[in-house]
DNA sequence: AGCACGCCGACT
DNA sequence: GTCGGCGTGCTC
């Protein structure tokens, strides 16, 4: 019987390609035939485009212009399941098929055929004059040459020059052979260096563990303090995968965690696993695209878009903090890795595990609902307790204008500096002052390109816009009024409250861990293994320290601003404070010293303050989750936010306008229509920015309704409209 | 997404 | 007359 996976030369099969048509194409299969999900090179006009495979033709195009398949590329074909992944994804997130077909083809050289290169080995022959450079060069290979190497390697290893080996390449007492330039990875070992886990932990690893080896979907929720050995629980499940002969995918919110996460991979399972983020070479993103699809990889660390990576048995995809904003971003297209994870996952039968010490609501409420199986790590690893957490009261405090640091948290560190231990001082704000005003006229100094102020930033002696990147030379004279020397700093930021402590304890050693202040990864990740060593008294930081960064002698915490998000009509401030205070208080006393976290607040009495002070995180997320149901709101309700943005205003606001009074489409299912209103920020980089909300009930078919609803717009010229499932924030 | 096509204003 | 602006439409 014909295999109906399988085209003849001259079927018509239907090519979904990366350009931006909202269909597939068809075209007669090449010679020699194609299977489905087959990626292939497409004539497309005058161009040749990648493609793959979708099924068979439409044959609703005149046979005479239908083209065929220029050839099939060499790599493992797309499977059905990364097929329906992908139309899924799509259709979740209102994005295009040709965006995903992108996202998941991401890496250079595809269309490419496989990239050689020479490599040499230990050949039969014997060398007619045996010389001393000759017989190095034979004894690295007898040693080491097993794969082979590139000259430049042999050359290096032996301390010759290259013409020696060429010479003995000529006599075949060295072989030249072509290889592949893509190899695999280094195989890992399950029980490498295995760690000794607590029966706490050894109970968690076995239930998220379950089912790697059947195959069977299955979410759980790894609730954990920070200290409590999250991290080797997971590993027990990447090891049950590397039995399994399966694939395992972690991912990380911050590319700077990476590094140190690979080292502690590499312990565990003697190879370091592939990384996959923005920061990697071209070449090595080829790499692990190839390798992964055709299972030289078994392990891959990565961002985000590791997900759209073509596994060809993936068995786990762990998400660690997977309460992190930044898993939803806008990279071409708009998605929540988290939930996308869980989709992949339940597609191929593999296991998810959401670990994080402060989960999102959304979580929660899944778990809370059933949907995911919840695990608690209670007990710490080894002798460090959490830490002893309290409020202060600023309200009472006796503070200068101009200062942050208050009379109970400066004795506090001093009494640190006096033991010998280290202080965190935690401001979630970058640079010097956030806003520069003029002392002569009011003037706030803002972005040229959007609404954003522009940020004082006083190491680097410049003005920049947090929002598009701008920067510009601190001005002398006021760009409003133009009088001099009136322009003042107000409030504070990380260097600022840097400046304030070295002026409180002149003789401490400071330290200022801000994402801005390190040139790359490795220079972020020496600094923070230097001050984890003891090289600073007092950690200056923002958000960047609140992801995970062990540091052994940290006794005490000092938020300087615990009320910094509570304010404002963003429904999740209180949960993202919530988080953020827990993870930075879990920072101190992770090792054996008890640790202290204080935090100043002008709202000691706000619900979301007592909860972290009383550690009653149940209490929290009931509190939560209740309102949000009340109030109609994820996850207990839908919504979705349209972005219009034009470098014209009143284009925006018109066709804004429009879409508001067109409802039709969003009323038939009973959602409603906010806005237009001009968005978060409403201008970014010279373009106008207008966005309407859409709020629906939980099981009503808002994609469809909003495919429609926006299908009426006609996106052209500089307009532009995206469509935002599940947006992170609105106000 | 590219790229050709074509319809209108400014210039040699 | 003709060059070139970019809005519109097509690609199997």
């Amino acid at each position: 019987m014909k295999d109906p996976d399988f085209f003849d030369a001259g079927d018509l099969v239907a090519v979904l390609t990366t350009q931006p048509l909202d269909r597939t194409l068809d075209y007669k299969a090449p010679e020699g035939g194609c299977w489905l999900g087959a990626f292939v090179e497409v004539p497309l006009g005058p161009r040749k485009v990648l493609g793959v495979v979708w099924g068979r033709g439409r044959g609703d195009w005149d046979i005479a212009k239908v083209r065929s398949v220029n050839r099939v590329l060499d790599v493992a074909p797309m499977r059905s399941e990364m097929r329906s992944f992908l139309e899924k994804a799509a259709s979740y997130t209102l994005t295009s098929m040709p965006a995903m077909l992108r996202l998941a083809t991401r890496a250079p050289g595809l269309s490419d055929p496989p990239s050689m290169r020479k490599v040499y080995r230990l050949g039969e022959g014997v060398p007619d004059r045996v010389t001393e450079a000759r017989t190095r060069v034979i004894e690295a290979l007898r040693e080491y040459g097993g794969l082979g190497f590139t000259l430049k390697e042999v050359s290096e290893l032996a301390g010759v020059t290259s013409s020696v080996v060429k010479g003995l390449v000529k006599q075949g007492v060295v072989l030249e052979e072509d290889t592949p330039r893509d190899q695999p990875y280094r195989r890992m070992d399950a029980d490498f260096g295995p760690k000794e886990l607590t029966e706490d932990q050894a109970a968690a690893a076995e239930k998220v563990s379950a089912g790697i080896k059947d195959e069977v979907y299955g979410t759980s929720l790894l609730r954990g303090v920070t200290g409590s050995g999250k991290t080797e629980v997971y590993l027990e499940a990447v090891a049950a995968c590397i039995e399994a002969g399966r694939q395992a995918l972690v991912l990380l919110p911050e590319i700077a965690l990476t590094a140190e996460f690979l080292t502690r991979v590499e312990a565990r399972f003697g190879a370091k696993p592939a990384e996959w983020h923005s920061g990697v070479t071209m070449t090595e993103r080829r790499r692990i695209w190839k390798m992964v699809g055709q299972g030289g990889a078994q392990v891959v660390i990565g961002a985000r878009s590791a997900l759209f990576l073509p596994f060809q048995n993936l068995g786990l995809i762990v998400v660690d903090e997977e309460h992190d904003t930044s898993y939803k971003q806008d990279d071409g297209v708009l998605y929540n890795a988290r939930d996308m994870a869980v989709l992949r996952a339940s597609l191929c039968g593999a296991r998810v595990v959401l670990a994080s010490a402060t989960p999102s609501l959304e979580s929660w409420a899944n778990a809370d609902a059933g949907k995911y199986e919840r695990i608690e790590l209670t007990s710490r690893f080894g002798p460090a307790v959490l830490p002893d957490m309290r409020a202060i009261d600023m309200r009472v405090e006796d503070l200068p204008s101009a200062q942050w640091i208050s009379p109970a948290l400066q004795s506090a560190v001093r009494s640190r500096l006096e033991k010998g231990e280290q202080s965190l001082l935690f401001i979630n704000r970058r640079g010097y002052a956030p806003v520069t005003i003029c002392r002569a006229c009011g003037h706030q100094v803002g972005c040229d390109h959007c609404d954003a102020r522009m940020v004082e930033h006083r190491f680097l002696k410049r003005l920049l816009c947090h929002q598009c990147g701008e920067s510009k030379p601190m001005p002398e004279a006021c760009p409003s009024c133009g009088v001099e020397g009136k322009l003042a700093p107000v409030g504070p930021g990380v260097e600022r409250l840097a400046e304030e402590a070295q002026a409180h304890f002149p003789e401490a050693r400071l330290a200022v861990l801000s994402s801005d202040l390190f040139g790359s990864a490795r220079a972020l990740k020496e600094g923070i293994t230097q001050i984890a060593e003891g090289g600073a008294d007092i950690i200056i930081g923002t958000q960047l320290v609140a992801k995970g960064h062990n540091f052994p002698l940290l006794t005490l915490v000092g938020v300087i601003d615990a009320d910094l998000g509570l304010q404002g009509s963003d429904m999740r401030a209180a949960e993202r404070t919530f988080q953020l205070m827990r993870q930075v208080a879990g920072r101190a006393g992770r090792s054996e010293r008890k640790g202290t976290a204080l935090m100043q607040t002008f709202q000691p009495d706000h619900p979301v303050i007592r909860a972290i002070l009383s550690g009653d995180e149940e209490g929290f997320w009931q509190a939560e989750a209740d309102q949000r149901r009340h109030a109609g709101v994820p996850p207990y309700g839908r919504m979705a936010g349209i972005i219009l943005s034009s470098p014209d205003v009143q284009q925006v606001f018109d066709i804004g306008n429009q879409l508001a009074r067109n409802n039709g489409p969003l009323h038939e299912i009973g959602a409603q229509v906010f806005g237009p209103a001009p968005a978060p920020i409403a201008r970014v980089r010279g373009r106008h920015r207008v966005r309407l909300l859409v709020k629906a009930e939980k099981s009503a078919p808002i994609q469809q309704a909003l495919a429609q609803w926006v299908s009426q717009v006609k996106v052209r010229g500089d307009l532009r409209l995206s469509v935002d499932i599940d947006p992170q924030s609105f106000y």
